[in-house]
DNA sequence: TTTTTATTGTGAATGAGTTCACATACCACG
DNA sequence: CGTGGTATGTGAACTCATTCACAATAAAAA
C-alpha cells in the first residue's frame, strides 16, 4: 500500500459496530451497579473482569466516542454512566407504542422497568373488538384501523410489534408509513423495511434453536458433519 | 500464561460461528415458507434475495456441513429443511422447564409455537404459594424448592429462567448444579455460568437501548463525538 | 520536585467472518 | 451423446473486529 492512499476525507464518520454497542449497553449496567456499591472509579481491567470481556476490549469500545478515563486511575464510574447513557440515546424519554396486546404484549405493558429506563409505552392497538376501548394499565386499547393517524397524533417514535406472525409485515408497512423509523419485533418473521428505517427482532424461537445446536454438538461439529453426510 | 492449554490438533473441529448458526435458523424458516408454496428446488441466489443476504454467505454456510445442493440447479428445498432441522438439534423433542410463571412466563407458556417446534414444556416452577399447585395449560406448578430433584426426575434438558433479575443467578446456579446445559434467560442480567454450559439472554431492553441509538445518531456518529465532548 | 506506579488511549498485529471468483459438475435439450 | 446454460462448493482475497503492546500521562509516594 502506498504510504498516502487515497483518503478522500477525514474519515469523521466511523462506523460503530453493532457488538461496540451491545457492550456500551453492558457497560452501562455494570456502571449502575458499581455504582451502587459505592465505587467511585472503575479501571477497564476490573469493569472487563465483570462482564467476561477483554480490557482491551472495554477501553477500545469507549474510544471511539472519546476520552473518559485518567491514566493511572481509570474511569469515573457515575460520570462515565451518564456519558454512555447519552451515548446511547437513554438520558430522554421515548415514546413506544405497542402493537397487538395478546399474551406478551400484556406482559410487556405490565413490565415497568421500560418505563423507568425511559421507554414510556404510550398507546396500544390491536384489532380485536373485545380489546379495543379496554384499559391496560392505564392506557386505552385504540383500534388498529387508527395507526397511522395516532402514531402521527401522539409523536410515537418506536414501535413494538406483537402481533401474529401473518399480520407482522402488514403492520411494519404501515408503520413505516407513518414515519416510524424504529421498531422492536417480536414475530418469528424476517420484516423488510427502508434502509433508514432501524428494526430488530427479538426471536425466541431461534434463540431456543441455538440452544439445541449447541446440544446436539457439544463443543465440537464432527457430529454433525458426519451425520449430514449419511443422512 | 497458558495453564494447560490443548494445541488444537487436527482441524477436524470447524469452529462455527454464531452468525452461522443464527442463519440457519433463517434458512430453515425460509424453506419452510418455500415449501408452503410449491417449490422444489432453490438457488442460494434466491435464498438469499428473500432472507437478504448473499448467494456466496448461503453457500458458505451450508458448505461447513455437507454438500446439499446440485450444481446447475440448486437444492432441494424440502430435504434441505430436513437436513438444517437435523443439524440444528431440532428433529426431535426436548424437555424444557420455565422457572417463573409471572407477566412474561405465562405467555411463553400460552405460546403453542414454540411445542409445535419440539420445544415442550414439561415442568413449571415458581415460589409464589399462591401459585405452586395451580394449573397452567395443563401443567402443575411445582414449587422452586423441589427444583433439582423434578429437574433430574423429569430429564429437564433446557431451562428458560424468567424470574426477576435479583433471583435469576441463584436458580442458574441451582440449574447448573441439576446438570442442565442450555439455558434461555430474560432477566436483564449477565449470568455467569461454567463454560460447558450454553446460555442465551434475551435481553429486550438492550434491543430497545439500540434503537434509541441508533436513532440519536442516524447513521453517523459524529454528534456522538461532539457531544460526548462537550458534555 | 522527582520518582514510582498504575492505567489509559491507540496504532499495529492478529484473527474471524464475509465476499469474490472460478473450476467443477449437473441438467436439459437437441 | 455432446453441448450450452446454470449454480454449486471452495480456496483466496478482503474487510471488519479484537487483541496486543507500548508510549503517554496522571496520581501517589518519596
Ligand atoms: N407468547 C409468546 O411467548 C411468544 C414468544 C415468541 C414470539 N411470539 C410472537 O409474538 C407475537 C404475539 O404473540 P402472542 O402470543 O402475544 O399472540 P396473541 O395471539 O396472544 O396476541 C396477538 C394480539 O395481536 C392482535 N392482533 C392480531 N392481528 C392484529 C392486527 N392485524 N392488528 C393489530 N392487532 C392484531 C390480537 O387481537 C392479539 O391481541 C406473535 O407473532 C408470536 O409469534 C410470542
Ligand atoms: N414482563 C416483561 O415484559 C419483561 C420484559 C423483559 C424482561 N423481563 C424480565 O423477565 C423476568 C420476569 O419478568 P416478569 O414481568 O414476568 O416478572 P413477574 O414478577 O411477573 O414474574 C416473576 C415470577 O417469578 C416468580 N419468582 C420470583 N422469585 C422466584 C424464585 N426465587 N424462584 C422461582 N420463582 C420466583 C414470581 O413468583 C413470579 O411468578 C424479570 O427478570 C424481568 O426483568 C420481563
Amino acid at each position: 500500500m502506498s504510504s498516502h492512499t487515497t483518503t478522500p476525507k477525514k474519515p469523521r464518520t466511523r462506523r460503530i459496530s453493532e457488538s461496540t454497542i451491545r457492550r456500551l449497553s453492558i457497560y452501562y449496567r455494570a456502571l449502575a451497579r458499581l455504582e451502587a456499591e459505592g465505587y467511585h472509579t472503575v479501571s477497564s481491567k476490573e469493569l472487563a473482569r465483570r462482564e467476561r470481556l477483554t480490557p482491551a476490549q472495554v477501553r477500545k469500545d469507549l474510544s471511539f466516542f472519546g476520552s473518559f478515563g485518567t491514566r493511572g486511575l481509570g474511569y469515573p464510574v457515575s460520570e462515565l454512566r451518564g456519558k454512555i447513557a447519552r451515548i446511547l440515546g437513554i438520558d430522554r424519554m421515548w415514546n413506544v407504542a405497542l402493537i397487538g396486546v395478546g399474551n406478551i404484549g400484556s406482559a410487556l405493558v405490565a413490565y415497568k422497568e421500560f418505563q423507568r429506563q425511559g421507554f414510556h409505552i404510550r398507546r396500544i392497538f390491536d384489532n380485536d373488538q373485545r380489546k379495543i376501548g379496554s384499559n391496560h394499565k392505564g392506557i386505552m386499547v385504540s383500534d388498529i384501523a387508527d395507526l397511522e393517524s395516532e402514531l402521527k397524533a401522539s409523536k410515537i417514535e418506536i414501535t413494538v410489534i406483537a402481533v401474529p406472525a401473518h399480520a407482522a409485515q402488514d403492520v411494519a408497512d404501515r408503520c413505516v408509513r407513518a414515519g416510524i423509523k424504529a421498531m422492536l419485533n417480536f414475530a418469528p418473521v424476517n420484516l423488510k423495511v427502508p434502509d433508514d428505517v432501524c428494526l430488530r427482532t427479538e426471536n425466541m424461537s431461534m434463540e431456543l434453536e441455538y440452544l439445541s445446536f449447541s446440544r446436539v454438538n457439544q463443543g465440537s461439529v464432527e457430529t454433525v458433519l458426519l451425520d449430514a453426510e449419511k443422512a
